[in-house]
DNA sequence: ACCCAGGCATTGG
DNA sequence: CCAATGCATGGG
């Protein structure tokens, strides 16, 4: 069973002297703030964070053999005393854990550079949301937090069902169960990491054993379903990158158990789109309704309308900055309020 | 013991 | 096009 295989021996033997990778990133970039927006809860054990230091498990490609794990860890890279260069270009460092080949530290670059949303440059958000009171403070708060993405176009889709729906420290037990279940694992120093699982090992899974985690017949299926189509369709999701918004809408829409929430989360944390509103979202339009509706009530459409008009190509930005202003205690919503959304919305 | 939480598919008007 | 319903768990 490979999904149980533990290769600490290995690890154990291997030499402590890695040499990092840096990859650039703006000044401004703020890690801890941007991987902190993995983790919905403690109970997360895919994204891991002490201190300023994220590590987790990949399976990468790699000359020696097709994949294999390594155990990343990244962080803000330091200007070293003899390096000018990176005074200048300041940017994130990555560690591997074994070591690894040149493929495979490449694969991981471009994985992470992905996932932290490196390449954006923000200041055009900071500029709209100085004339914006409630989202100005939660900027200020949360300067240099990036848009946050998923490692692959599966993980993205699996999680979002995950959450359909239930309370969010519920998905998180059953995202917690379904990683131990299925995920590669290593352990370092008295510590588990786990990898997402991959298509290739939920493809083989029975429905029973994903029903045995908590998960709904239609969950189940759903993921399912979701793992087997990505075995058979490996472009799937560098096709649909080059597509319109729109068209990946539509497009992720035929898969079951995605509609237009789950696809416009993944428009956002994995395609990296910038200008996406999910007006659907319940949370997201109970904050909009508190604090820019004026008392009444957003409908969806006229949420994501009023969103677009105002946040345009940062839509995603304003919608990710109002999450974390939730989470963060400085954006709040009372229980009475939620229960009024829910009433009045149907 | 309830009630409800960052939806979706299906069914029926 | 809109409304109602089952699904599932666990925290308040």
């Amino acid at each position: 069973m490979t999904a149980q295989r533990v290769i600490c021996d290995t690890i154990a033997d291997m030499p402590d002297t890695l040499l990092p990778l840096i990859i650039p990133a703006p000044k401004s970039f703020n890690l801890s703030a941007t991987a902190r927006f993995f983790r919905f809860s403690d109970a997360e054990i895919v994204d891991t964070l002490d201190g300023g230091r994220y590590r987790r498990l990949f399976q990468l490609s790699s000359f020696s053999s097709a994949t294999s794990l390594h155990l990343v860890t990244v962080e803000t890279a330091k200007a070293t005393s003899n390096t000018a260069s990176l005074r200048n270009a300041p940017g994130l460092s990555l560690t591997f854990l074994p070591e690894a080949d040149d493929r495979a530290r490449n694969h991981a670059a471009q994985i992470v550079a992905s996932m932290f949303s490196t390449r954006h440059d923000l200041r055009g958000f900071r500029r709209l949301t100085k004339q914006d009171a409630v989202l100005g403070a939660v900027e200020r708060a949360h300067r240099g937090l990036h848009l946050p993405r998923y490692a692959s176009l599966f993980e993205a889709l699996t999680v979002s069902i995950l959450l359909q729906q239930i309370a969010t420290a519920v998905a998180v037990v059953l995202k917690r169960r379904f990683v131990e279940r299925f995920g590669e694992r290593i352990e370092v120093e008295g510590q588990y990491f786990f990898a997402f699982p991959s298509p290739e090992r939920i493809a083989g899974a029975e429905h029973t054993e994903l029903r045995s985690l908590g998960l709904s017949g239609a969950k189940a299926q759903s993921i399912l379903d979701l793992a087997r189509f990505m075995l058979s369709a490996p472009a799937f999701a560098d096709e649909l990158a080059a597509e319109d918004n729109e068209t990946i809408i539509e497009r992720l829409s035929t898969l079951r158990g995605v509609g237009r929430w789950t696809a416009e989360w993944a428009l956002m944390l994995y395609f990296g789109r910038t200008d996406v509103f999910p007006a659907g979202d319940l949370a997201l339009r109970a904050i909009a309704s508190k604090y820019y509706s004026g008392g009444g009530q957003f409908t969806e459409s006229a949420l994501r309308r009023f969103a677009l008009e105002r946040w345009g190509v940062w839509a995603s930005y304003a919608c990710i900055y109002l999450f974390a202003g939730l989470r963060a205690g400085l954006l709040t919503l009372e229980r009475q309020r939620i229960a009024r959304v829910l009433s009045s919305s149907s």
